[in-house]
DNA sequence: ATTGGCACTCAGGCTCAAGGAGTGCCAAGT
DNA sequence: ACTTGGCACTCCTTGAGCCTGAGTGCCAAT
């Protein structure tokens, strides 16, 4: 029994299945690839690639599909990264390039890389750890109600309506606004992130001290740690969910929870920070390694990107269990690379 | 020939056809409906529906079903808008009001409107005219590269990031900050909407006169009117596009380009601006009276919402033309006017 | 204007048979 | 110990033919 044969075939399965969409049989594999034996050898590997759970029959007398495991297998062996052609990494770089503040080149960013791949396209904000709190703005929005606006030196902006246990006038909220830019301005995200109680903490401390704090001060504290932390991962731009529905997509049913689950940023938000390092900074989900429901009979694609220290932001490719994983891969690979690039840079 | 019963069997083939999904014969328009006519009548009134428009035959031997212009009618003609139920009422109170800022109020808003129709919603950032300005804050993002940060008392934040004809260093960007708040601080989102010149005169005129102006005060003021524009406009946020997946929806192949429209904020904006009021605030556009092709098989229902002078922000709700209009128009009546007066209170 | 009657149309569902793709297994060959 | 050709078998797919039922349009009668 030859076994590098019989990874061959599965590679011949799962390039022809995902070329096709139909089952692929042994004769196919013999005509389409060049393998120098007969069908009746393929039928016999075929059958211990079944029994090993690499692949399945729809039903008796037709071809073989992929399962989950044996896309795993594909992609834990693909040698080759199908290279991106000179026309696509110029296309990166002019499109995501341009001096435009972090939102529009995350925006950018996940166009191109939907449009490159033709899937959906995730990126996590990232986190810029060393950057700088630059500014703490304090805004009245009415008796009792103020607004934090927190901005980084990296561009980031980050707002969050506030409850002070007593009104505030004009000269109060100008007060506040001093002590905590006195406090915060300057420091570092990761500084404040690390060292700082947490949210829950302040909140629990403010209520206990709630005579002594009538300024509102502790609560605003609690908002700024806050604000960090949602630099540090709260939002998820995507783009291309058009694709999903795309003829050669064939979602037919489950695409509601999917669409369902792309309306929740927590969902996603846990799909992306569960997706360990693979390899080569890229991490591939399949099918129903996808813990979520709703996302098994998709695959993720992901990979960091900014890689300054303590960056953990991701950005990744959704699309069906059936996508054409080598051209995928180098595409997020490629994209990352330059996102990270840029960053740097900036 | 009696035509207040055309109206009404019109009237029961809608209703019918929304309920059912299939097409609806003279026998059971009797049967459902107490007419007090025989099957025969309804058909010659069928018949002259068909010829008038109104509704069409999908094949013959088949049901009729309404057309656009019969969706039309029945709309204009509709006399009572099912009222919500006070469960319904206190739902959206509740889900919707609460200290939070602007974007989570909107955000909260949108779902609640796409859970009460069950079909996608959107809404339109509100124009708050008479907000003034509360603070701009500048940020030297790099060399030549600032932000400009624009505060207003109604708690919307906007970012911008702007590149300078020479490089900033910390005083000349602290010099603009305060020049630029010295002029705009304290003013309306109006008063610089109105009278401040538009941000392309503004940068004609800095090119011309490039050489006078070094500190990038002519850009950042174009900036601020920028930002002023898109506090009016920009935004769009959206919920519920599973709904257009979900089973007794029925775009098959048409749901790609919906779905890349909705990415478009620009196709969503000229869609919701576009919709003059009909009738007492709310205005209804019903498949292909959408001049965008892809929403050709759609309805739209919107609302103005927030009734302050020169307020234009509206809300929307849309779904297959076969909807179940009274319910849907009096969800977005109701939401419009729960976000308007939570906005006219705070 | 309404109604019952009647002939007609046609999509959808049913069965049946043929066709074909693909398999599993076995015995023979290398 | 593999590989291979042969062969019987499975079962999906396709298409034709048929029937049925829902629904219509028209007409003559009320």
């Amino acid at each position: 029994m030859n076994d590098s044969r019989r990874a061959q075939v599965l590679r011949a399965i799962v390039e022809d299945f995902v070329a096709t969409n139909e089952p692929v049989g042994s004769k196919a594999i013999v005509q389409r690839h060049t393998l120098g034996v007969s069908p009746a050898t393929i039928r016999n590997d075929m059958a211990q690639l079944e029994q090993e759970g690499y692949i399945a029959q729809p039903h008796t007398s037709a071809g073989r599909i992929p399962t989950d495991l044996g896309y795993r297998m594909f992609v834990d062996r693909i040698d080759e990264f199908k290279p991106l052609t000179t026309a696509e990494r110029r296309a990166i770089f002019q499109l995501i390039d341009g001096d435009v503040d972090l939102d529009e080149m995350l925006d950018r960013t996940v166009r191109v890389l939907s449009g490159l791949t033709r899937q959906v396209a995730l990126i996590q904000y990232p986190t810029v750890s060393r950057a700088r709190i630059k500014h703490v703005e304090i805004v009245g929005l009415g008796p009792g109600r103020i607004l934090v606006v927190l901005i980084t030196d990296a561009g980031q902006v980050e707002q969050k309506s506030v409850i002070t246990p007593t009104p505030l006038d004009e000269d109060a909220v100008r007060g506040l606004r001093d002590q905590i830019n006195a406090e915060f301005a300057g420091r570092t995200l990761a500084q404040v992130f690390g060292s700082a109680p947490t949210a829950e903490a302040v909140a629990a401390e403010s209520s206990e001290s709630a005579g002594r704090d009538e300024s509102g001060l502790t609560q605003v504290r609690a908002a700024v740690v806050d604000l960090v932390a949602a630099t540090r991962e709260e939002r998820i731009i995507m783009a291309g969910t058009a694709n999903l529905a795309r003829s050669g997509s064939e979602f037919g049913e489950k695409m509601a929870p999917i669409l369902e689950a792309f309306e929740e940023q927590v969902v996603l938000l846990r799909l992306l920070t569960s997706m360990a390092e693979d390899h080569e900074g890229i991490s591939v989900r399949i099918g129903r390694e996808n813990t979520h429901e709703s996302f098994s009979s998709t695959s993720v694609v992901a990979a960091e990107y900014g890689h300054d220290a303590g960056s953990s932001a991701r950005l990744a490719v959704l699309g069906p269990t059936r996508m054409d994983y080598p051209t995928t891969i180098s595409a997020v690979r490629a994209v990352a690379k330059y996102v990270s690039s840029i960053l740097d840079r900036g």
